[in-house]
DNA sequence: TTTGGTGTGGTCTGGA
DNA sequence: TCCAGACCACACC
């Protein structure tokens, strides 16, 4: 852990000392203000821990809070007892590695729950966060320490579970205004820290930021650029060559540029900086030139020099005052699996969800440009859209991670880049710290490994659907279906086969020995059943205001922070790094649900409904006019039978419906279908069309088909399929339509089976281009010989296609799919009688 | 140290 | 030359 009063100390820059007076507590003054919280951390202040807020008072000044009423401390479990224990521990002598001496400042009896039980266990108080882990370590083994808890939670987090502030609210502050050499307006030494019930965010400056660079030799990047877009209206580009631009100014050096771009990060004083991948390179960059010209990079309110913090598999640049949200972090480990567009990258996402995209620029051209000294005013242009799209991104974004923030008590730069298990984990210690309880210990790496080496736990049931065009679909579903379950059958580790109620619990798991208990209340029930009514809430005050207005969005958003964490609960009690795993949780909630969705069409088979899909928490059902009084007979029936939470809704009617065969084996295929509403909405899952390595004139041309045979149009879709292939055989098609993309999962050196996507990285490496885990490849199948992926180039590099490829392996699987689904053989497809067919098509 | 399981289908590879 | 099985990516929920 790094030593925040030697930092800050080594890095004082000159501005700080020319303006800040040296007297410091001659001039403290009595304080009251509202503060809007941003940020948080904690330093070291006259020897003794303090915790040190960051944001703005109401009056817009930038300010940071300090509050060193706070003590660091962790649990003992004593097998003995604990008055004993307390002593004991008192009594030693502790050194660190180091021989240094380690003092407990205290030891407090405290009752807690831990699991089922009730203990009197130990908080022991240490005299600065850093001891924790020491005073840990050193007790661990002796003979009357049964367990300890809570050691790894960092000290500012602690504070906030503890105090349930929530980052991104207001705060009223009491206390002494006292000098400070950080780089804000305020420095208030806290006495007394309230919270405010005002739910406004106030006006924000969000500063977005973009570099640009050209290679300067053995892997290093020189940056030629920078640029800044800001809510507050402020555009700037910064460079060393002649560019003809309104917002830039040209300077004479990279280290000059860097320099600009301090002072006026220091003078713009954002809340937040934004970029898109910034962590992995516009910081990372920035960073390495900083060093090299030996400037320092004093950002934000500079209580400490830019550093990285290790997340999971990249660092992450810490700017404390400003603090930098990636938006691709977020994107990448929260939004990915609700983004459609084929990458990640800013130019799609950006389109997808703010109708904006960059401006076209070829990086060949942008080199050449600075080689040869030329006007850099596209560039420019070009470098300040792309901020100007981040900040617009970031407006679009940050309201996602404000709530993410008041959910789980974590602080914007964490609540950025955290996972899915990492925000069911805040959002479940902060409850745990409101309701006294334990948080369980994070498991050790060996236990994480033990976990997944045993058999995975059967998950859901899906009905395998009869293929074909189906009329009168009726769709209904189990809302919520694992959260409800879980509320409704108690389902938490602590509950779990319980042994107050052994034989007399209705909570008993369908085809497991398991049973929940029925008189206590578990903890992962009823922080759910918060979420799920929280949501419900907020829903219903959407409903107030007019769709699209300001506060309609932010609710949205709030409801969907609440959904996203509910939904991962399930998968959380599943899963390996989980500190509230337990394996016969989540077996028990998936083995309900296959029995819920069962039992449900069983019902159905009752009232004459013929079941024709479902999957998980969904029903699929034949209902036309005739049956309707029927259906809805069904629906009440299974919702009062339904047990506490859970609810069946109708989802939507369609007027039909594709289904189709498995490709290989027998039966029809889950997963898999199309289904068009009454408005005329088509809605697609798992065909060719929704994937995204599939060419766009496959997955077009099978759009359409589905459309017309939806609406028993087959032969226009035959006739629409043959020009599309008659196209492709004249060499018609562009390119751009043929392109498939496809991820780089590992380093190309590991793959076992070369696939096109593989082969046209590798070719391309030859050529120098790397490609790295998780880049996206975009490529094309071109004429020539050999196997497929003999043939495929990226599509930068690929100059013709190969009719024949894209007939057989696009096109016509793609249209096949859905057309054999209403008897249309491939014959008939391709001969026409026509003498070219004969001999055009070869099978591979 | 990156929530879970279920499922389809393309391409390559090696043995018959 | 054919085909099963492995590998791989991506989707659904």
């Amino acid at each position: 852990m790094y030593n925040a009063k030697t930092k800050t100390q080594t890095n004082l820059n000159l501005r700080d000392k020319t303006v800040f007076m040296p007297e410091a507590k001659a001039t403290a003054k009595q304080i009251t203000t509202n503060f809007f919280i941003t940020d948080a951390d904690y330093t070291m202040l006259d020897g003794a821990p303090s915790i040190r807020l960051y944001g703005r008072t109401d009056k817009g000044k930038s300010a940071i809070v300090l509050d060193p009423s706070f003590e660091p401390y962790f649990y003992i479990v004593p097998k003995e007892d604990p008055e004993k224990a307390k002593n004991r521990l008192l009594s030693l002598k502790l050194k660190d590695e180091s021989l240094k001496d380690i003092s407990i400042r205290n030891i407090d009896i405290v009752k807690k729950t831990i699991g089922a039980q009730e203990n009197n266990i130990l908080q022991v108080f240490a005299n600065n966060p850093s001891d924790i882990p020491k005073i840990k370590d050193i007790v661990k083994h002796m003979d009357f320490v049964a367990d300890k808890h809570e050691f790894d939670i960092p000290f500012f987090r602690r504070y906030l579970f503890d105090k349930d502030i929530r980052p991104m609210s207001w705060l009223r502050i009491e206390g002494n205004k006292i000098d400070s050499k950080f780089n804000c307006d305020i420095t208030i030494k806290a006495d007394s820290i309230l919270k405010l019930d005002n739910p406004s965010t106030p006006d924000l400056n969000i500063l977005a930021f973009d570099i640009e660079t050209i290679p300067a030799g053995n892997g290093k990047q020189q940056i030629i650029m920078a640029s800044f877009a800001s809510s507050t209206g402020f555009r700037k580009v910064i460079t060393y060559q002649p560019a003809k631009h309104k917002d830039t100014i040209v300077l004479r050096s990279e280290k000059e540029l860097i320099e600009e771009l301090v002072k006026d990060i220091q003078k713009e004083k954002p809340d937040f900086i934004v970029t898109y991948n910034g962590d992995a390179f516009d910081f990372t960059v920035l960073k390495e030139r900083a060093d090299l010209h030996k400037v320092q990079l004093n950002l934000g309110f500079n209580t400490r020099p830019l550093v990285f913090q290790r997340k999971g598999m990249t660092s992450a640049a810490i700017i404390k005052g400003s603090a930098h949200i990636d938006l691709y972090q977020f994107i990448f480990r929260i939004m990915r699996t609700t983004i459609k567009s084929e990458t990640l990258k800013l130019d799609n996402v950006a389109e997808e969800l703010i109708g904006e995209k960059k401006i076209k620029f070829d990086f060949e051209e942008m080199f050449r440009l600075w080689r040869e000294g030329k006007d850099l005013s596209k560039v420019a242009k070009y470098n300040l859209h792309d901020s100007i799209i981040t900040l617009k991104l970031a407006q679009y974004i940050l309201p996602n991670i404000f709530a993410m923030c008041h959910l789980t008590d974590q602080i914007p730069f964490d609540a950025s880049r955290s996972t899915y298990g990492q925000l069911v984990g805040s959002f479940a210690m902060k409850k745990a710290a409101q309701m006294n309880i334990v948080v369980p210990n994070r498991p050790a790496s060996e236990t994480i490994a033990d976990r997944k080496r045993i058999a995975a736990i059967e998950g859901a049931f899906v009905v395998e659907p009869e293929p074909g065009l189906h009329k009168d679909i009726a769709v209904f579903d189990f809302k919520s279906l694992y959260p409800s379950i879980i509320v409704s059958h108690n389902i938490s580790p602590e509950t779990f086969n319980c042994s107050c109620c052994k034989s007399t619990s209705k909570n008993k798991v369908p085809g497991f020995p398991y049973y929940f208990c029925d008189k206590k209340r578990g903890f992962v029930p009823r922080i759910l059943e918060e979420l799920l009514i929280g949501r419900t809430e907020v829903k219903k005050e959407m409903k107030t205001f007019e769709k699209g207005s300001q506060d309609y969005i932010l609710l949205d958003k709030k409801q969907y922070a609440f959904k996203t964490v509910a939904n991962a609960f399930y998968g959380y009690l599943g899963f390996a790094g989980s500190r509230w795993y337990k394996r016969e949780c989540a077996e028990s909630v998936t083995a309900f649900g296959r029995s819920y969705i069962h039992k449900t069409i069983d019902e159905a088979k009752k009232y004459n409904l013929k079941t024709i899909y479902g999957d998980t928490d969904s029903l699929f059902l034949i209902v036309d006019s005739k049956e309707e009084k029927a259906a809805k007979t069904f629906l009440k029936h299974i919702n009062d039978s339904l047990p506490g939470m859970m609810e069946l809704e109708f989802e939507g009617q369609f007027k039909s419906g594709i289904f189709t065969a498995k490709k290989s084996g027998t039966g029809g295929a889950k997963k898999r279908y199309a289904l068009l509403s009454e408005t005329g909405e088509l809605k697609v899952r798992g065909f060719e069309r929704v994937r995204r390595d599939w060419s766009a004139l496959a997955k077009d041309t099978q759009e359409r088909v589905m459309r017309l045979v939806l609406d028993d149009k087959k032969d226009e879709a035959v006739t629409y399929t043959k020009k599309v292939i008659d196209n492709l055989k004249k060499g018609n098609q562009d390119l751009e339509s043929l392109t498939i993309y496809s991820q780089i999962t590992m380093p190309l050196s590991k793959y076992v089976l070369v696939g096109p996507h593989v082969a046209a990285a590798k070719k391309a490496e030859e050529k120098g281009i790397k490609t790295e885990p998780g880049t996206v490849v975009q490529y094309i199948i071109t004429k020539g010989t050999g196997s497929i992926s003999d043939r495929a180039l990226l599509s930068q590099f690929a100059r013709d296609y190969d009719p024949d490829y894209y007939i057989n392996n696009q096109v016509l699987p793609a249209a096949l799919r859905i057309l054999s689904a209403v008897g249309v053989t491939e014959d008939q497809l391709l001969n026409k009688g026509t003498q070219k067919g004969l001999f055009s098509f070869s099978r591979k």
